[in-house]
RNA sequence: GGCCUUAUCGUCUAGCCUGGUCUAGGACGCUAGCUUCUCAAGCUAGAAACUCGGGUUCAAAUCCCGAUAAGGCUACCA
């Protein structure tokens, strides 16, 4: 019987900027496709770029693939494993795969030049393709800057069977003579991820699909190494609504920008697994596990989805209702500390910074549950709260005022509301109490609903769009309530 | 410019492989209505797409060819 390898796919980014939400979906359907079969997922840090590459953007890349569960089985720095591609430069140089190439970069600028100026295709001109040993060596006594570059076979058609786009040719007469190692002695991006592939033995490897067009590099490459390759499978690029690559001016790119919104992280994976894969089924909600139960490269799409932020606030808002109030607080409370409403004192125990006043966790959660299902980011909560943790409340006279309700109708309104709640006894202080007293009083006194719950509402909330009046009492509390009622009523004298 | 890829509502997409059941389905968004003290949420309804041109066939969104458009690559960046 046939053994069946262990499938092993990895994320290979390049820690130059943080981690990009076009590169998250790369990671996540690498790693669904490794964890569908229970195989192992990589993470390789590509930090070959010297110029570009930082240590932070590295622990955002880690930090944000943990946030969102996509946990790694080994990592990898390529920065720590330079001797092993110098080696397998060397390699390839013995099997004459590969060149010693000495031109120097004003060279090759200028060279382009010329032939972009003739409106010839950008190539190398293979100059040092066939120096002789006595010139290689004297250049080499001399310490002669170099860079290793690939003999790319000619008069050839490299095939490409991707598990997304399938059959794929190329012609190798139309490939540059790719820099393998450059001449600090970093290996490029062609070299060492096919070193790394076959060493880290990667069964698949998922990418974006500009990677397309260097895959008959790196057939080539292993060709010339004498390896088997791995399969490629090229997912379609993320675009931004103009359908270009996803850009920072096309506003947030990058995982933690949307962390810090407030976007959950179920909604990323839910979101971000249905932009160029579906189930194939009306399913639209996926958990993490039903994700990697799912998933299979078969029904990846080969057109490039556009990012569409008002479906992600959709995903968010939903899945923000459903949470259960204690871990929605939990998520909350970050961002109202953010926006300098509270201050966590204790274990469970907050300071209202307005007020000074001390406050216990379930008076947070009742007041985020006045919100749960209007937000679509947890960001807004701090926004939509304002009033709830303000000492006094600034808004219009006018805007406590229902249709066209005179002074003394306001007047009238707010004496009812503050009448009624007032004999309602601490203990029985709820939503529901309230709205059935009040609901009384508005026949009890021959008004419309309106007429009593909006000046009340404003009131309490200082606006002309918030919860309903009764669970924001009952969130307030009898005493902050029948205060604000009171402040309403000064406004009117 | 060259090479490669792609092409269904505004957006994400189902259907295409294995032509007929597609007067093209779902979701977001949009519009209207219901509900209603506002804003949401919820419910109901609606508008909205097979890029174009040829061919094959009794029959094409589905197969073939071409055009067009869009995207990617074309670095000692990944």
């Amino acid at each position: 019987m046939k053994t069946i390898n262990k499938i092993r796919t990895r994320f290979a980014p390049s820690p130059t900027g943080l981690l990009h939400i076009g590169n998250v979906r790369t990671a996540l359907y690498a790693y669904l496709f490794a964890k569908h079969d229970k195989g192992d997922f990589i993470l390789r840090i590509e930090d070959t770029d010297r110029k570009r590459s930082e240590a932070k953007y590295e622990k955002d890349i880690t930090y944000g693939l943990k946030w969102l569960g996509l946990e790694y089985d080994e990592i990898y720095k390529q920065s720590e494993r330079l001797e092993i591609y110098r080696k397998h430069a060397k390699d390839l140089l013995e099997k004459g795969a590969a060149y010693y190439c000495f031109c120097t970069e004003e060279r090759l600028e200028k060279l382009r030049r010329q032939q972009q100026e003739k409106k010839l295709p950008p190539r190398y001109d293979e100059h040092c393709r066939n120096l002789s040993k006595e010139e290689i060596e004297k250049k080499l006594k001399n310490k002669t800057p170099y860079v290793i570059r690939m003999k790319m076979p000619r008069n050839r058609v490299v095939e490409i069977n991707d598990l997304v786009r399938g059959k794929v040719e190329f012609n190798t007469n139309l490939l540059d003579d790719q820099v393998l190692l450059k001449s600090d002695g970093f290996p490029t991006y062609h070299l060492a991820c096919v070193v790394d592939d076959h060493l880290m033995k990667i069964t698949h490897v998922v990418r974006a699909e500009e990677w397309l067009s260097s895959t008959p590099k790196h057939i080539l490459l292993y060709e010339a190494f004498e390896w088997t390759p791995p399969k490629f499978a090229h997912i379609p690029m993320l675009l931004s609504p103009d359908r270009k690559k996803l850009s920072k001016r096309h506003g947030a790119v990058s995982l933690s920008d949307y962390r810090k919104q407030g976007y959950l992280k179920e909604v990323i994976l839910n979101f971000m697994l249905l932009l160029g894969w579906n189930p194939g089924s009306k399913k639209e909600i996926f958990s993490f596990k039903e994700m990697i139960k799912e998933f299979s490269l078969k029904r990846v799409h080969k057109a490039g989805a556009v990012f569409d932020i008002n479906r992600l606030d959709w995903f968010n808002g939903y899945y923000i209702r459903q949470k259960d109030l204690d871990e929605f607080a939990n998520l909350c409370i970050p961002h109202l500390e953010k926006a300098k409403l509270i201050h966590k004192i204790g274990e469970n125990k907050f300071e209202i910074i307005d007020t000074k006043e001390k406050v216990y966790k379930d008076f947070i959660k009742k007041a985020v549950a006045l919100e749960q299902k209007r937000i679509k980011k947890l960001s807004e909560v701090s926004n939509f709260l304002k009033f709830f943790f303000s000492g006094k409340l600034n808004y219009e006279k006018s805007l406590l005022f229902w249709k066209d309700m005179k002074d003394k109708d306001i007047r009238n309104s707010l004496e009812i509301s503050y009448k009624k709640l007032e004999e309602i006894d601490k203990d029985g202080f709820s939503a529901k109490n309230i709205e059935a007293i009040l609901k009384k009083a508005v026949e009890e006194n021959n008004l419309t609903n309106g007429e009593l719950l909006w000046p009340l509402r404003v009131a309490l909330t200082s606006s002309d769009r918030s919860p309903g009046p009764f669970e924001v009492a009952e969130a307030l509390g009898k005493e902050k309530s029948l205060q604000r009622i009171k402040e309403a009523q000064k406004k009117i004298l």
